[in-house]
DNA sequence: ACGGTTCAATCAAAAATTTCGATCAATAAC
DNA sequence: GTTATTGATCGAAATTTTTGATTGAACCGT
């Protein structure tokens, strides 16, 4: 018994009629025979009685017919969904750093959402060793990452754009009247550093240990916000991408303070795997991702440029 | 799609494995990837990911299994369905006379449930002319028929044995005295005849216009059992099977005259379509009727014979 | 880092099946 | 009777399914 036996079989029960039944389906008249002699052999049980010029159904064609019915609107149920499926997949799932999951994904989202309305999105931020796990199980199709390196070769890693990292302080801070700011000035200081977003706090940590600067406090957060928070209340010294504290910069109630140079910059990287299918929703959503950062950029290349305009003027 | 794809798809998302699927299903390993692409090109998206070596559903896939798990239950369901048509078909269609219905077939239906207790029976008593055309329309399975020919050329026809036709009146009535009945005796009586046990109806009425012999009162039923009725309450002449009355001429109630002798005996006869299908059921149903007519003559041979042996007694 | 093992993809050949066209026998309609 | 229609049958052609051998990638233990 199979699907096509089925729909024959259903055709020749509707219309009584082997030859008609042929043309309906595009079929020779003896492979309808063929079809039917098929499913009777299978059963051991005749589907029509064959009186003369006319055909009835049996009683077990009878039955059969109801489940051959059932059989196919289920695969007609089935060929549809699979076809809306391919149309809009259901759901992307990604882990980001809590930053860029703060900062840029917002807007990101809000972009793909006007292309894509129905697509689910399951987002969450993580921690590092836990993505690179989900990348290689294929739970997740993508990920963001902030770090140098990229450590497994079944992955493919994506360059986006920079995250300029900073150390800052409530504008009440001692460190906030320093005009020039040394690493060493952080010793017996309350440092905050995030937990997560971590590939930076590690090449701190090397600096102020290569330097041996103990500061009296270290606070670790698995919340960036938190952090900032805390800097608002005026505790400590905070370690944290520049886009999270932008605003409190730009209205002075936050100082930045200049960092070592092997920290000031962290690569924003986007992950997948190398061998995952990628369905024209992921697609999108990447590409939407990729516009967003390189308008990000141009817009920074373009401040860049206002700027040295604008010293050029003054010079002249 | 297919089922024998969607069976191969099934065991390859629960194993996960192509390897072990193609164990379970004693398939080679190439099969089972020729399969599974065969579905991934039908649906122009891919079920699995190969993530190096182990793979994993894709949404696409786990909507196809639910699916596929839906379709090949009702695959087994079907087939199950099927195979208990085959040992015990549902029902069996037959068309009888009144007669036939009310004095055989109650104990050949008995003895055929003793064997077939799940089988269901459709029996209706009917005019002949009906009986024919669904025959011929494959509707019921068997007919039986008191007749002497057999029109119809794609009918099978059976002698199952001889009906005795009499002709009956209360023990009270006048011609219950007639040492020497003849058939001008009926003249003025009123002539009680069955409308659907026909066949030796039509026989009287031919002897009665050749003998130009006209009762007062000609009543007509479809009930033998009415007429029945009608005689024990004194009423006029009855034509009917002697079968009808056996108990009440034994304990002598009612009389039987000697009919001409050309409608004293009718044949019952079987009939069935030549080219319908003879489910197992069927078959037993004919094979029990057949074994009950058997000893029925048998019994009446034995009866036959004891009488003559009594004969031969009280001769010596 | 290096073999050994396991896994799925691939491809050409073999095997199985499906389909077709032609013809036949039976039946129904005229 | 004659003609048209119906389903069965059969061998050949076309299609598909299955297989076995091989390949390349990834994982595992040392």
């Amino acid at each position: 018994m199979d699907l096509r036996q089925l729909r024959t079989f259903k055709t020749v029960a509707t219309t009584l009629n082997f030859h008609r039944a042929a043309e309906l389906l595009h079929y020779a008249q003896s492979t309808i025979s063929s079809q039917i002699r098929g499913l009777e052999e299978d059963f051991g049980i005749p589907l029509f009685d064959r009186l003369g010029k006319h055909i009835r159904l049996t009683m077990a064609g009878e039955t059969l017919l109801r489940y051959a019915e059932r059989l196919l609107d289920l695969e007609q149920e089935t060929l549809s969904e699979m076809s809306e499926i391919h149309v809009s997949q259901a759901m992307i799932a990604l882990r980001t750093p809590q930053t860029l999951c703060e900062n840029y994904l917002p807007e990101i989202i809000s972009r793909f959402q006007r292309s894509h309305p129905t697509v689910g999105l399951d987002i969450s931020t993580c921690a590092f060793h836990n993505l690179q796990r989900e990348l290689k199980s294929g739970v997740i199709d993508l990920a963001f990452l902030y770090a140098e390196d990229l450590p497994a070769p079944e992955l493919i890693c994506e360059n986006l754009g920079a995250e300029a990292i900073i150390l800052a302080v409530n504008r009440e801070h001692e460190l906030a009247r320093y005009s020039d700011f040394q690493p060493a000035d952080l010793k017996n200081q309350t440092l905050m550093l995030p937990k997560h977003d971590c590939a930076y706090k590690m090449e701190l940590e090397q600096v102020l240990a290569q330097e041996k600067i103990h500061p009296v406090t270290m606070m670790t957060f698995n919340s960036v916000t938190a952090i900032k928070a805390c800097l608002l209340k005026g505790i400590g010294v905070g370690l944290l991408p520049e886009r999270m504290v932008a605003t409190e910069l730009a209205d002075g109630r936050l100082k930045s303070l200049p960092v070592p140079i092997e920290v000031s910059q962290v690569p924003i990287r986007m992950l997948r795997h190398r061998n995952k299918w990628l369905s024209p929703t992921v697609k999108a959503f990447i590409h939407e991702t990729r516009t967003f950062f390189r308008s990000l950029s141009g817009d920074l290349e373009d401040l860049q440029h206002n700027k040295e305009a604008l010293l050029q003027k003054s010079a002249d």
